[in-house]
DNA sequence: GATGAATGAGGTTTCATTCAT
DNA sequence: TATGAATGAAACCTCATTCAT
């Protein structure tokens, strides 16, 4: 914690926020300190004043990145509605953060990739996926609870849910001429909900 | 007609597989060439005799292992068997491969990470993509032609089966506690053969 | 205004000197950016905040070099003399130099044969000789509006006294015990300028 | 001097000849064994059969080169001709090799940069620059003993000449568009036949 | 808080040279 | 004689990190 907090956390915000762009463009290897300073037009050693070391400013983000993404899906698991629309409303807020969270893809990957070497990162990942996975799970199980769905093994379907969310972001980074992502994202969900409403076991089973 | 046998194949796949173990477990920036000479007992030099760099090494084993991953699925399509059948065939498969497939996790990872940064890589990943869809599709179209499915959109429901087992692939392996790979394959099988098995129109509909 | 003064200028000048000493040693390829860092008791990478490659600090040291020795040359055609006398005291300069001049000779060779490969070292080089020959043209042209040399293809004795001069440095250099540098040089002079004096129509008649 | 020497000088020459174009188009330390012997469409390996190591091929080649020009030298020095004739026949013969000399130009210059370095170099060209004025003393001093020119000295006139070949065949070289090098070759030798047939004492008097 | 200057450590790549065949 | 394969040594260049100002 630096002396005057409200400057500190600006710049802090402002590297992160550059760091994030460079490092999505040249990965976290490619990029340099250099570059990341140059974008805020920030002496390179002044990074240091914020952050113990590259790694540390990567663990950084990565926190920084996952809890913003957490805190979408958090919001539409308080939404006001029936399950089925609150799960709908959220894969919607995903599509049209398109231009949020396209960019965001090489890093996500970047982080997918370190995770499975850096025990910090991994933590993060972990933690994020278990929780990502939890909010869909509460959402269903809310659906469960309210008739909505059929009872099941709402942990799986969740996981599923989430599986599929994860997967089809892929083709539509890899393959984006031929997925149409708004499409199949409904596609999956409708999968998903229709499992649920009917009298599958799910995996347990 | 040299008198020894042509050398150069075997070392050729002794330094790829060399590197795909090094590559896994540094990444592809943090893992120097020298690691993986070293790891075969050559010196860095010779490695330079059979690949002209380390991006052509890098882009070498991206066709290596995405050529195997094709192979099981294509046995899989071959198999003379109802759809359904090939299909679990084909997870099942990937389950076996555990200790073949866990370890190369990381590389894949690191793999879509940088294919978002390199032309050469990006093309060998989303062929493979693309590929990898295709086969599940024909399975699936087979399938409906057998009238073993209802009709639908066989693209689609590829899409998704594929993107399920991509998905639950990164569960796996962030939160192998939690997650009954094994179980967790099964449901996303039977919840795409259920769609495919009703009247949905997918997400073209 | 930073509080030192700017070191900048003092480092630029010292590494090219440096790399002037250790390129006439061991010539362009043979000299490593370490021996040239060594010579001043800097870091290697030093030298890489004030040029951008070792071909941009040899590209340096040529600008350097041919505008100093331009220098001299153009004092001596601003000389309030006789055009006879201003000629005369440019070789004699170029003898008194001997010193500085001799340790030169490598790199000038070093110089003459990259040239022939490196557009941007021949640019120089191909400026200098120009500009080189040029000042002797001036001197001599003035020579003939004086009435001090009969009129004549000024050019062509200009570049034939600046052939002699580097000719005549060649023998100096891998044959000096043959070559009384000082004599050689005076009378090449006087040859150029008894054709100056007479009637001849030079090269182009 | 290997076993067969019909066959090994044939190759020898071939590798003289392949290294000669090599070393001029990329420079001694620019050009690799590898690239010499592509050239011809052997092994690299093979070289060493015949040369102890890319030095002793260098200094073979200067050997080589210098040898063919003296030859030039010395047929124009024995011509049964007059002595101003045989000057003039020299120089002609010179540009007439245009297409032969200009291509070694950078290897020539390779060669006096390197001599400065290299004392097996250096001994090769202060032999041929020593004999190559002889030479030209020689027809020189025929001259003066025919009467043809007035009695001089003739070493320094033969120096004078040779700088001057040397000194227009660099600005040939380096600024071809502004030198008729015929006509300024002809221009030097006129020159110094004048001073020849004049009564000057050279630069000994 | 900020930076210009510097560096140590290291990575990729190249290549003359060797040697078993 | 010829070569495919291999290597040791080294060179260029980069960069995270430090520190005096």
């Amino acid at each position: 914690m630096p002396p005057r907090p409200d400057v500190s956390e600006q710049r802090t915000a402002q590297i992160i926020e550059a760091a994030i762009a460079v490092f999505s463009e040249k990965g976290f290897d490619g990029a340099t300190m250099d570059d990341i300073a140059g974008r805020i037009g920030i002496n390179k050693a002044t990074i240091y004043l914020y952050f113990d070391s590259k790694d540390a400013l990567i663990r950084a983000i990565a926190e920084d990145i996952f809890a913003r993404e957490l805190t979408d899906l958090q919001s539409a698991r308080d939404m006001p509605a029936a399950a089925a629309e609150r799960l709908t409303a959220f894969y919607e807020a995903l599509i049209d953060d398109d231009a949020e969270l396209l960019p965001l893809m090489p890093i996500l990957y970047e982080f997918y990739a370190l995770g499975l070497r850096r025990d910090d990162v991994r933590a993060v990942l972990s933690g994020f996926i278990r929780r990502s996975a939890g909010l869909l799970e509460a959402i269903i199980r809310d659906g469960i609870a309210s008739g909505e769905f059929a009872p099941t093994d709402a942990r799986a379907a969740a996981l599923a849910l989430d599986a599929l969310i994860s997967g089809t972001t892929l083709h539509w980074v890899y393959a984006p001429d031929e997925v149409d992502i708004n499409a199949q994202l409904r596609f999956a969900v409708r999968l998903v909900l229709r499992a649920l409403a009917s009298d599958d076991a799910g995996p347990g089973g």
